[in-house]
DNA sequence: CTGTTAGCGCTTTCAT
DNA sequence: ATGAAAGCGCTAACAG
């Protein structure tokens, strides 16, 4: 017992591995790895025995060894803007509850919106040996995508849907998002309107749903003033800042269409401080619908967009497809339109410094 | 080139491994390892002719056959109650960030506070060879400690402080917390208090939130009304349900202690729907502070919790832990009492059914 | 500074 | 149904 001593104990681990149990139950190791990977080809009384050896000895798996002989790790990769968001963190739950279900576990990374930090955290989930991979967006540079395909790993980008995309996808169609929410504040006679949201450079669903916006305002004759759109960051602060520019503005919007519902929420915090009428002089629309967005004063009238349903999508399709099941490229799941109580008809526009007639 | 035509090709993987980059670089596979894990004992030449061969073959390193031959996974995992509490998410991401800095991969589990689920996910996380682990809270069963130091591996519990806890910890002191809002809420008059609060069962913060605020009234001659506790789960309507109760009692609280920020809000709502006027008529207090509470009407008196802090510090513990550096086993990061103007004095008790006179 | 040589703990043919 | 044996891709002595 002295010859091996130079032979350094895992630090780390339990130092009990297969062969120790198949000591333990008279078996070989190829036999308990059967029992761990196919129980069914095993005969009663080995299983027994080896149940037991698991037991007494505590055995836990040595997955890198495993997933070094088997070319299988059990483990999937996402990578997400950020957490910040309720929608990713909720994305991102129902995801790994997924994946745990369905015995693997889930390597996180945050991008932080940074499109090199997306690539070089999926390049390190993939040396982790991550079998699939789930992604955020679709806007990413060619080698990135050259990786993903030489690599062969499965991955599928969410937060949108595209019947045309050549990569896999599940989430929804932007555009009628924001069609929808236009049709219905021009439908109340808003024709002066505004946009509130992030940075389309770094968020190709921003920059998707910028373009719907003009678009819609389009089809209704409406064009969008320059100077109506603030990009900024995701803070109710922000949210704040921003109504407050526009309210700036010689020629008031009627209505503000902000990129998110934190956004919204600062805006109808500024609104409430400043003492102008939510939908009476403005009316607001958020996106995403948060908890605490029907709570809100007044209720945000927002879309729903599928968190949870994206985030178990995601999961279904990676697990389909490493099962070699066959299984749709593509998952539409809608956002839906929620009407609410922050917005209304038109009011003839504010005046420059002259709002502020009820409230407060 | 079809003599080992069976040999199967990794799926999921370029097939490119460290052996040929040693080919094309003309050296051995030794010194590619070095060149990996420790450039500056190779030489300048070898080095130019590796990281040639590295670029143009598209090399990436295969971190399961590193973990198995190193004993080094380069993972760390965490298991968290949810993400869906803005307060976890932003501790996991200053957590994954800090790890990413310092070369490591967050395994990421969700245990929804369920204590089997907790163990049963820690376990499948030092399976796959994580080399450290943040849990969160400290109440876990004796066999779940003794796994982790049977494996050996360093963790660290989060979310709370005791200068006399036998487990490496960073956090803050619940029960000091609990007694600052007592002291302010009784120092305004308040004499029946209520609580809305998470399972304790659960919970060993709740748990421990609940003890010190019995215990801090009665340093005022004061005790808790059973009825005017109820435990229930995060969320803004559940917050709401309970103010309907508590306003339901005969003998209605003029405050009411909120186990989280997201239940104070609800509260908050849930008293501007019933026209119930805050401070006026009833103090409201929080925990957490959320990003949003300082914008809600009124703005929230509550706790700031470290949810960055804790999570930096819990990464640089077990970095420094892995790199065999010395580093206290507790931390104590304080949370901050942040005085707004949800709480005011306290008013007559208002009458059963007598509620309501301005408001709405 | 570099190459050679053994494995790390597990899976997986191929036999039996 | 089970065992023997050959690696999976990499690292870590050891020797030079």
């Amino acid at each position: 017992m002295e010859n091996n001593a130079k032979k350094r104990q895992r630090p780390g681990r339990a130092n009990i591995k297969l062969e120790d149990v198949a000591i333990h139950a008279g078996v070989s190791p190829a036999t308990v790895s059967r029992f761990l990977n196919n129980p069914k080809v095993v005969s009663e009384e080995a299983k027994k025995r080896i149940k037991a050896a698991i037991a007494t000895l505590g055995y836990m798996p040595h997955r890198a060894a495993r997933a070094l002989a088997s070319n299988h790790s059990r483990t999937i990769g996402a990578v997400v803007p950020t957490l910040d968001n309720a929608i990713f963190s909720r994305q991102i739950m129902a995801f790994q509850n997924r994946l745990a279900f369905n015995g693997y576990t889930l390597l996180l990374a945050v991008s932080e919106y940074d499109a090199d930090s997306e690539f070089q955290q999926a390049r390190v989930l993939l040396e982790h040996g991550v079998e699939a991979l789930m992604l955020v967006g679709e806007r990413r540079s060619a080698e990135f995508y050259s990786l993903l395909t030489r690599v062969g790993v499965p991955f599928v980008n969410t937060w949108l849907y595209r019947s045309d995309s050549i990569h896999p996808c599940c989430g929804f169609i932007h555009d009628s998002t924001q069609q929808v929410l236009v049709d219905h504040l021009v439908g109340l006679g808003h024709r002066r309107l505004s946009v509130i949201t992030g940075q389309p450079e770094n968020n190709d669903r921003v920059a998707t749903r910028l373009n719907a916006i003009v678009a819609a305002l389009e089809s209704h004759g409406l064009d969008l003033d320059p100077r109506c759109v603030i990009n900024t960051h995701y803070s109710y602060a922000d949210g704040r800042e921003a109504l407050r520019r526009l309210m700036a503005l010689d020629e008031q919007p009627t209505a503000v269409l902000a990129g998110n519902d934190v956004l919204a929420s600062g805006v109808l915090f500024e609104a409430h401080s400043q003492g102008i009428d939510v939908p009476g002089h403005l009316s607001v629309t958020g996106f995403g619908d948060l908890a605490i967005s029907e709570h809100l004063y007044p209720p945000l009238t927002t879309i729903r967009t599928p968190k949870e349903e994206i985030g178990e999508a995601a999961a279904d399709f990676l697990i389909a497809r490493l099962a070699g099941r066959e299984t749709p490229d593509r998952t539409e799941l809608p956002a839906r339109f929620c009407l609410r109580a922050s917005t209304g008809p038109a009011a003839t526009p504010a005046l420059a410094h002259g709002i502020g007639g009820d409230g407060f």
